[in-house]
DNA sequence: CTTGACCTTGCATCCGAGTTCAAGGCCTAC
DNA sequence: GTAGGCCTTGAACTCGGATGCAAGGTCAAG
């Protein structure tokens, strides 16, 4: 398929995918006798990864240190340094998830104050919320979902 | 306090400081007799909130969305107003969330094929487990968890 | 055989989020 | 009173991650 196709599949701008191919993040694919770009379905599910990889807030340097588990290439020696770096992306995640609870644990206190007091009085609640004092415990996960569904509805 | 106090206490550089004076997420403090910034408790508290929100991938912009709640100016008017953006910025939190969380399942789904299997028959697991067939599952926050603490120990 | 959509390359530009620099003022200790 | 450390400003620079542009090649329809 050529690049708009690609592009279109993935939800990304063919500017993207050439870009992608010059740091390393998508192979260079075949080219047809005009010089086209000539991409197979490997190429479409590994560009749908990255793209992925970019929206959950990993840096193209990272995805280009994941990417090797589907390399293929100088494959048992990369066999530990791949489950290390694995673990080590799971960590950041869950990391990452956590600091997201408490915020959201922040901002639904904030708006429960706003909710249930007078505007003019609820406006100097004076950041307090947002240095939470003592242990901060994570939000359960449906908590926070369901914080979002009555966003939405 | 002077800048550099202030920006020690929060663990920012002076520099950022005053970058985010410019771009109006932190007031312009009084200033001594000889133009030196001068801040209080609340700046601090309030440099401390932006440099939390900044790490949990709010954007400066969005930042200064939820800024007016503890602003006290225009009170009455922005209520409305800002229930509503913490309530989208909680259903953008939830969607991070979610979003991480297939993440890390796709991560831990990898490693236990590499795990379990021969290096060189993992090597060509082919991509196929980013890109999940049927629904996907949020991930129960405290199984991500426990992946982060294995790969810390 | 032309029109219009698509493709190629390299290079320049953009954006957010800071960081660094130059040139100079303040302040405290010695 | 001068050295060294902190402060001021505005402007320029950095960096990652793209995006756009110019100048030209390809290709299918009419």
């Amino acid at each position: 398929m050529r690049i708009s196709e690609l592009a279109d599949r993935v939800g990304v701008p063919t500017s993207t995918v050439r870009y992608y191919e010059r740091i390393g993040l998508l192979g260079a694919p075949i080219r047809t006798g005009s010089g086209y770009r000539d991409y197979g379905e490997d190429s479409a599910t590994q560009l749908l990864f990255v793209h992925r990889a970019r929206r959950m807030g990993l840096s193209c340097e990272q995805i280009a240190d994941l990417l090797p588990i589907w390399g293929g290439a100088n494959c048992t020696a990369a066999h530990a340094r791949v489950i290390r770096l694995i673990d080590e992306k799971q960590a950041e995640i869950a990391q990452r998830i956590k600091e997201l609870g408490e915020f959201a644990r922040q901002l639904h206190d904030v708006r429960a104050t706003l909710d249930a007091s007078a505007p003019t009085e609820a406006c100097r609640t004076d950041l307090s919320c947002c240095v939470p004092s003592g242990d901060i415990h994570v939000v359960p996960l449906e908590l926070v979902t369901r914080g979002a569904n009555q966003a939405r509805h």
